[in-house]
RNA sequence: GGUUCGGUAGCUCAGCUGGUUAGAGCGCACGACUCAUAAUCGUGAGGUCGGGAGUUCAAGUCUCCCCCGAACCA
């Protein structure tokens, strides 16, 4: 099999906060997984992430905290680099929206636009605040809504009454950063992103991605049958990309706008891509412009579906608007929510479980497991403590570390810590053989249409064949006469705790790491396994010496499954 | 309101272009085993596939209507 080239990008995680185990489950851990994976499989793989750290909210909670925005995210910054770290989310990189090349490849991408006669200057009406010296946002104007009376809609939808609103409209407006009520209408221009003019472009190219799942094909058609519709790219802010040319002069009237975190942010998968080139000292066109070497990349993202619109719609058009050679995504991966109780996980209203947190109760392979196991692929997915707790307890400390532990301790006990090198396979291990041909098959498969869902469950089947393997077989009962035919079946046990370690590595390699660290198997022989291999049973060296792991997982006690409840609202 | 996606065993979910007695895991019951974190292995109970009508030799799988849930509407 060639060597694929695979780009990997999962949604950009927003500055603001650390991140919930739903926005985990949907973007970063399904790539991570996925990258992993296609390494093993011996390609090469270039998983790109960052943090979009421009706009309004970011903005607005740096002044909240009284420190300047920069600093604000550089510390959000560092929280989430941290989190994605004890995850184990394998980054080739980890960029920042707010780095200077993304600025530059920003600015490149309008000045491109615009020459193809693509975005142009609109004048247009909005809420300026006297006292806070700026224009508001449009959720930062409250007032009285003109349809019902409502005294506290907000700038773009009115609580009350459920209609979109324009703040414009809205009487005795006020400041909600503020309070202020020295509001005034003013003019101001902004740059318009003329979509309406791609239209037929990013449908053809739409209709030709077949191998798009329904919820991200159905998302992007929808966008496109009611029309794209021409968008303003600035912002009259402070924070983000200054609206200026790539040699740094600012458009005349521009001083203090930028161009909308919605403009930029997806830019920054190449232009994090540059940072990872300029810190390596290696070049990003190989892998982004199809001119330079990009032609045989596969590019595979991942993201929730409060995203796809983005990806399938938005960032294409500034993709094909430029009319140069950059590499478009050929597969893309959209889930759904994890639900908690009920509801949606919430970072605002603080509902349901954050990385943070989630790491100071258990390490990140029970979450890694649980989150994969049951990853919201088909629909919204639910979190509960209970299923948590099944999950972890059944797959991994019964069926994987139990298994581990039992024939590992029994090699020590029995075959003097030795790998046996006696006994001839017999019915029990062509049984096995059978089940781990198909079941990696299975497996590999699984990966490959990245369905996560059947790839741990088919993972975790393979886990409970090898149970039924040791049943079969039956060492323990044999050793009592028949020592070599105790043997076979302890030697084959080993090598599929090497062989579960390895399949497992994509999943929770922390723990796949200790197993195979522990046994000793050398970093070379790791990879992962070809199902046509027939070799696999007994591919480790006769005699080489054997320790039992430490217990892997501990099980979690309906005690603390009542006590995290209680901590985190679950009900 | 419009559109899209869902509604399958107690729970979480598989079921591709319609075709033998509708599947898995967990949970539950019973049995086996004792190497192992009372783990494991086997057997079993349990579903009129949201409701109704229709197409067809045949529908969980297609069509229409209704009920419920979720998402999106920039």
């Amino acid at each position: 099999m060639s060597k694929r080239r695979i780009l990997i990008t999962s949604a950009l995680p927003y500055i603001n906060g650390i991140k919930h185990l739903g926005n985990l489950a949907g973007s970063m851990l399904p790539a991570d997984v996925y990258a992993r994976f296609q390494r093993l499989r011996g390609h090469e793989v270039l998983y790109i992430c960052a943090t979009d750290e421009h706009g309004t909210p970011a903005e607005l909670a740096a002044q909240a905290m009284q420190i300047p925005v920069q600093q604000y995210c550089n510390e959000q910054y560092e929280i989430q680099r941290a989190a994605g770290e004890g995850f184990n989310l394998s980054y080739d990189w980890f960029g920042r929206s707010s780095r200077s090349q993304n600025h530059v490849l920003t600015q490149h991408f309008a000045e491109t636009l615009e020459a193809n006669g693509l975005i142009e200057e609109r004048i247009s009406q909005q809420v300026y605040s006297v006292d806070d010296g700026r224009f508001l946002p449009d959720r930062y104007v409250e007032g009285t809504c003109p349809h019902c009376d409502y005294e506290q809609a907000r700038g773009d939808q009115c609580d009350n009454c459920g209609r979109l609103l324009d703040p414009i409209d809205l009487k005795d407006p006020y400041s909600s950063v503020s309070g202020s009520k020295n509001i005034e209408i003013r003019d101001t221009a902004h740059l318009f992103l003329l979509q309406s003019q791609m239209q037929d472009t990013i449908r053809n190219w739409v209709e030709k991605a077949t191998t798009w799942p329904t919820l991200a094909s159905s998302i992007a058609i929808k966008w496109l049958d009611e029309g794209l519709r021409d968008r303003a790219i600035t912002r009259d802010l402070n924070w983000g990309v200054p609206v200026a040319k790539t040699d740094g002069t600012v458009r005349p009237g521009f001083e203090d706008k930028v161009f909308y975190v919605w403009f930029d942010a997806p830019i920054e998968y190449i232009a994090a891509t540059q940072e990872w080139a300029d810190a390596n000292d290696t070049n990003w066109q190989s892998w982004w412009r199809t001119d330079q070497g990009a032609d045989d990349v596969e590019y595979v993202q991942f993201m929730g579906k409060d995203n796809v619109a983005f990806h399938t719609v938005s960032f294409p058009v500034t993709i094909f608007g430029s009319k140069e050679p950059w590499k478009t995504v050929d597969r893309l991966k959209a889930f759904n929510w994890v639900t908690w109780y009920g509801g949606k996980f919430s970072t605002s209203q603080k509902r349901g479980v954050f990385m943070d947190q989630a790491l100071d109760l258990l390490p990140a392979d029970y979450w890694r497991w649980y989150l994969m196991a049951n990853a919201p692929e088909g629909s919204d997915a639910a979190f509960t403590w209970e299923g948590f707790q099944a999950s972890v307890n059944s797959d991994l400390a019964n069926v994987l570390g139990n298994f581990v532990n039992r024939i590992t301790k029994y090699t020590v006990a029995k075959f003097g810590g030795a790998l046996p090198a006696t006994g001839t396979p017999g019915e029990a291990e062509v049984w096995m053989a059978t089940e781990l041909k198909s079941g990696l098959a299975r497996i590999t498969d699984h990966y490959e249409q990245m369905e996560f869902r059947k790839a741990a469950a088919e993972t975790r089947a393979l886990w409970a064949a090898g149970n039924e393997y040791l049943t079969k077989a039956e060492p323990w009962v044999k050793y009592k006469h028949d020592v070599d035919a105790a043997a076979i079946g302890v030697r084959t046990g080993l090598n599929l705790v090497a062989i579960f370690a390895i399949i497992a590595q994509p999943l929770i390699p922390a723990t796949a790491k200790t197993i195979l660290d522990t046994l000793g198997i050398p970093d070379g022989n790791r990879k992962w396994p070809n199902a046509d291999d027939t070799g696999l049973l007994d591919a480790m060296p006769h005699g080489m010496p054997i320790t039992a792991p430490p217990v892997l997982f501990q099980k979690i006690e309906d005690d603390i499954v009542v006590e995290w409840t209680e901590k985190f609202g679950g009900e």
